[in-house]
DNA sequence: AACCCGGGGTA
DNA sequence: TACCCAGGGTT
């Protein structure tokens, strides 16, 4: 298959019948469509809805956002993932209100210059809030052209992706380029999905479609696999003192950058290790259970985790404490600690 | 080019 | 388990 242009207009006709009814497109104002972009790197539509409402209450625009707390920023990305994205577009939004008057450029390069925006996320943008006829090329649609043509190309090398961004900029229709990025993130999403059978039957691409002619489209897209989870042992404290948990901030850079946690040590301790490291902080147990174990799993790190409840009369420099109802509604708790502490906690 | 950065859904 | 998800930044 030479050009793809045969499916521009099948796909429209598809989107403008069948495209879900999304918060951000509902009313793409630039503000929304940027950060319902950032939120959707990686992360799954449903999962966003509640966030971006939220979101969007609390920092419904440019200058909010370029002047919010960082405590409560990162309490509004909790649980979302890839926190560097919350920071990101905070700096982008003090870059707006610097050099922009407060609001989007209307530009593909200069969206793309912004932190937290990159090829894809600016395409978006630029497309789906300005018109700018520029492709957005995000996995769903390396699977969809992959499929489409049957190509067993590996959509990990960047050279792929950037022969799909070429092919998709030579059929952009002119007029509607963020309906045709969206139809075509659309059709991923619902129709040509990933994992188990793709919904052939129901594609509107299905007669133009190359990997449905030969049987191949559950084997396409081909992707390298990625190493190996590295494993890391965590002895995890939960210090108690008057009703109320010892908490601390994470390291500004590293995994879960800046967001709290329940002071943890590296390694699985034993009752000998932990008093020592408890004693290292200066802290005075009065009693000491070991709690069961518990796992963790990042993309990239495993954590094994195992804990130890101490209860404590006197309160060790260096914590932050707080009581079970605070902690919930105003410090950003990663999802690792929340479920160890939920699972043994009542 | 390789590695880092979360959390949840799904087969 | 392993893979995927409206990816981007750093080295």
């Amino acid at each position: 298959m030479d050009s793809l242009a045969a499916i521009v207009e099948p796909l429209l006709e598809w989107y403008g019948r069948n495209a879900r009814s999304l918060p951000w497109r509902e009313e793409p104002a630039p503000y929304r469509v940027w950060v319902s972009e950032i939120m959707l790197q990686q992360t799954r539509a449903e999962a966003v809805k509640p966030y971006f409402a939220r979101f969007l209450t609390e920092l419904p625009d440019v200058p909010a956002l370029a002047s919010a707390p960082e405590q409560q920023l990162m309490k509004l990305w909790e649980g979302l993932g890839y926190y560097s994205r919350a920071r990101n577009l905070q700096k982008a939004a003090r870059v707006m209100v610097e050099q922009y008057g407060g609001t989007l450029p209307a530009d593909y390069d200069a969206l793309l210059k912004l932190p937290g925006i990159g090829p894809y996320t600016a395409g978006a943008v630029a497309s789906i809030a300005y018109g700018i006829p520029v492709p957005a090329v995000d996995g769903n649609v390396l699977r969809v052209v992959m499929r489409l043509t049957a190509g067993w190309e590996d959509i990990a090398d960047p050279a792929v992706k950037r022969a799909v961004e070429r092919r998709m900029a030579e059929i952009l229709p002119k007029d509607r380029p963020g309906d045709f990025n969206q139809a075509m993130m659309e059709l991923g999403a619902t129709v040509c999905a990933p994992g188990g059978e793709p919904k052939c039957l129901v594609c509107p691409l299905n007669a133009l479609c190359e990997g449905y002619r030969q049987g191949i489209a559950r084997e396409l897209p081909v992707k390298a696999k990625k190493k190996a989870r590295r494993i890391e042992e965590r002895t995890v404290f939960l210090l108690v003192c008057d009703g109320e948990l010892a908490i601390r901030k994470r390291a500004d850079s590293g995994l879960l950058a800046g967001l709290w946690e329940l002071p943890s040590a590296e390694g699985k301790l034993n009752p000998e290790g932990a008093a020592e490291t408890l004693q290292e902080w200066g802290a005075q147990p009065v009693s000491i259970r070991e709690m069961p174990a518990a796992k963790h799993i990042f993309s990239h790190v495993e954590w094994h985790m195992t804990g130890y409840w101490v209860d404590l009369t006197e309160r060790p420099e260096g914590f932050t404490w707080a009581e079970r109802e605070t902690l919930q509604q105003e410090y950003a708790l990663p999802s690792a600690f929340r479920a160890y502490l939920e699972a043994f906690t009542k």
